[in-house]
DNA sequence: CTAGGGTTAG
């Protein structure tokens, strides 16, 4: 099968310049996305419901920032098909707004009931409701006087609203209501559903609407194919989102800018940067234009791998290509010069924002906060934090977190202290960060006692503590050189009480305590525990380091009926298992099975594999992948031909090893 | 008319 960047070999990737200097009058591109939204915008403006989401607000916001808002609003009011028996539906919603209960709604919904009110007027009437209660009640009472049926849309809308609200036990009763009132739920149904608790990180639930989905012969499309994407990049199984990519584009159906743009993300968490870069090309030339988020998706893949100079590459590519620059571009662009120790560079994004109408947001207050920090501007961020305060920027558990952070670093560990009663004096929880940082804060400072007994705390509060934290405590015991307490700490994880199993795992397989890990893991595998990947991986990595190649096949067998796709790394130590155990044609199997299935590995992979059948001496198998890998436009051909030239040198067959590098130089592979 | 994509802290 071609691996699916291969489509655009024939496309030329862009080489942009790294840029340093940049000012912010060119920054600013006007943009026709401005306009574009418009068009999208709904026009009317709810009234604030107590429970508002994103949603409601940003349209209520757009709405009052259009200069156009009006007519078009009065050009609504006089369509027809928004009156049903002299019921105006605005007047209608504006004041079941100001309702407070289900009783007040009904009183106030009582007038209408005589009136016979449509079907079509009903479900428009619910489908701008956005509180969930208010929708629920809705629909109870379209139930309870209409002569029809609501329709499957009419559940979707109040499914929506009531899963934003996170509502889960509503949802699966409107979902049993559906079945009841023979409603057969559609893919608007199962993808909202799927999505929903996928968000959610509720996995299991998410997995179980997909099976009832396929129950019901639910047809699979973009939209579909694309929350399932969306749900393995959840499950961090991005090697199970690019088949399911492979298979929706071999099906014959195109993605589009959303299908591309998860999948600059994947590919960037899998760490195939070429491949993800390559998706930007592709788009073009299937004419899907890139948009600021797949850019900024691509930014953050270099980002989150350190690759800052390559990150400034994209951004200038989307300056050259006209791409629209927003918030969270600038927010990224702000990370990446404060990593790059351009902090100036930083600053004066940072306070050009207005200029070019992006208002700032937390999150770029946060993040210019912790450049100022690794900056050593100590006295500008505690200036920045006393700002956002003045100006009424929300501030949030970040925004703390970076300012304990900061007071750690300047050993002024009393002040950080009291930012933990300032925030929670301010109804900002800390989490598992805050604690984690004031121990490691607190261990540096000689206060271990201290230390130890918010540890103790937590652990008997009964949340469920996390990896970083417990090894944070472990790490501060060892630090006071308290070696015995950092023991007993890892000793008990092999009874976990307030440490969930796979969490329990990872910490002994990073300590290298290979026999407590194993005997957990087993657990945890018999009781079907394990539903992290990484708990997968973290044993793989262990058993491989550790020459247990049977236990990797293990526990790589054990991953594969879990329905778990493996990545580059892990496929990588399977395939040097199998080759260590002499099991060969099992190493090939999988490489092949795990291809046709479409995932797209990284080249180390197939040289490893080529690697594998030059030991055992299968030169004909060497020449044929060789052969293969030669046509796939994505493999560093340099590497490829020294690989192969390795192989039959370490064979003692110095002229096929020489055949290769003539070869290779003979194509002027070495030149480029 | 209802479903999918990007940014901050240990």
């Amino acid at each position: 099968m071609t691996p699916i960047s291969a489509m655009s070999m024939h496309i030329q990737v862009p080489i942009p310049s790294p840029l340093l200097n940049l000012t912010l009058t060119t920054i600013f591109v006007p943009s026709e996305n401005l306009s574009k939204r418009r068009t999208h915008l709904t026009i009317f403006a709810f009234s604030p419901s107590h429970s508002s989401n994103k949603d409601v607000w940003r349209r209520q916001n757009a709405a009052q920032s259009l200069e156009e808002t009006p007519r078009k609003f009065r050009k609504r009011k006089q369509n027809a098909s928004f009156l049903d028996h002299n019921v105006d539906m605005d007047e209608l919603l504006s004041s079941i707004g100001q309702t407070s209960d289900e009783h007040e709604l009904y009183a106030l919904m009582s007038p209408y009931k005589d009136r016979s009110l449509s079907i079509r007027f009903m479900v428009t009437l619910l489908s701008r409701e956005p509180d969930w209660q208010r929708s629920l009640a809705l629909l109870d009472w379209i139930n309870e006087i209409a002569l029809y049926t609501p329709s499957v849309f009419a559940y979707n809308v109040v499914l929506r609203n009531v899963l934003r609200a996170k509502q889960w036990d509503h949802a699966y009763g409107l979902f049993d209501e559906m079945r009841r009132r023979a409603i057969s739920p559609d893919k608007y149904t199962y993808s909202t559903l799927i999505t929903n608790f996928g968000k959610e990180s509720l996995f299991d639930d998410a997995l179980s609407w997909l099976q009832k989905m396929e129950q019901d012969h639910v047809p699979g499309d973009l939209v579909l194919y694309s929350n399932l994407i969306e749900l393995s990049r959840k499950l961090c199984n991005y090697s199970k989102a690019i088949s399911i990519f492979s298979r929706l584009k071999r099906s014959g159906i195109a993605p589009d800018l959303v299908a591309y743009n998860s999948m600059i993300n994947v590919f960037g968490k899998a760490k195939l940067f070429r491949e993800a870069k390559l998706l930007i090309s592709e788009m073009r030339s299937v004419g899907v234009v890139p948009d600021t988020i797949s850019y900024t998706t691509l930014l953050t893949m270099y980002v989150e791998n350190r690759m800052f100079l390559e990150a400034l590459s994209v951004f200038s590519e989307m300056r050259e290509v006209n791409c629209l620059l927003d918030l969270t571009t600038c927010n990224i662009m702000i990370d990446v010069y404060g990593q790059l120790d351009m902090a100036k560079e930083a600053d004066r994004l940072f306070w050009s924002m207005r200029k070019i109408g992006i208002e700032q947001n937390v999150v770029s207050y946060n993040t210019l906060l912790r450049v100022y920090g690794d900056a050593e501007l100590f006295g500008e961020a505690i200036h920045l934090f006393r700002l956002m305060q003045r100006k009424d920027i929300v501030q949030n558990v970040v925004t703390y977190n970076t300012m304990i952070m900061i007071y750690g670093r300047t050993l002024e560990h009393e002040k950080a202290n009291n930012l933990i009663q300032e925030m929670q004096s301010r109804g900002i929880e800390p989490n598992m960060i805050t604690y984690s940082t004031i121990i490691s804060i607190w261990g540096k400072a000689g206060k271990l006692d201290r230390a130890a007994m918010l540890f103790q705390k937590l652990r008997s509060s009964g949340i469920a503590i996390d990896q970083v934290l417990y090894q944070t405590m472990i790490v501060a015991y060892e630090r006071a050189g308290l070696v015995a307490h950092a023991k007993r700490l890892l000793h008990e994880l092999k009874r976990p009480d307030n440490i969930p199993k796979e969490t329990a795992i990872s910490i002994l397989a990073g300590a290298g305590r290979i026999e407590e890990a194993t005997w957990l893991f087993r657990q945890a595998v018999d009781a079907g525990e394990v539903k992290d990947i990484a708990t997968y991986e973290r044993m793989i990595d262990l058993f491989s380091k550790y020459r247990k190649y049977t236990n990797v096949i293990e526990v790589f067998e054990k991953m594969r009926e879990a329905g778990f796709f493996p990545d580059s790394d892990v496929i990588a130590l399977v395939l040097n298992s199998y080759g260590k155990l002499q099991e060969f044609d099992k190493a090939d199997v999988v490489y092949k099975e795990l291809q046709d299935e479409g995932c797209v590995f990284l080249d180390e992979v197939h040289f490893q594999m080529l690697s594998l059948c030059g030991a055992r001496r299968n030169f004909e198998m060497v020449e044929t992948l060789f052969q293969k890998l030669l046509e796939d436009p994505n493999i560093n051909k340099k590497e490829l031909y020294l690989v192969v030239a390795g192989i039959y040198e370490r064979a003692n067959r110095l002229n096929d090893a020489s055949r290769i590098i003539n070869q290779m130089n003979d194509r002027g592979i070495l030149k480029s």
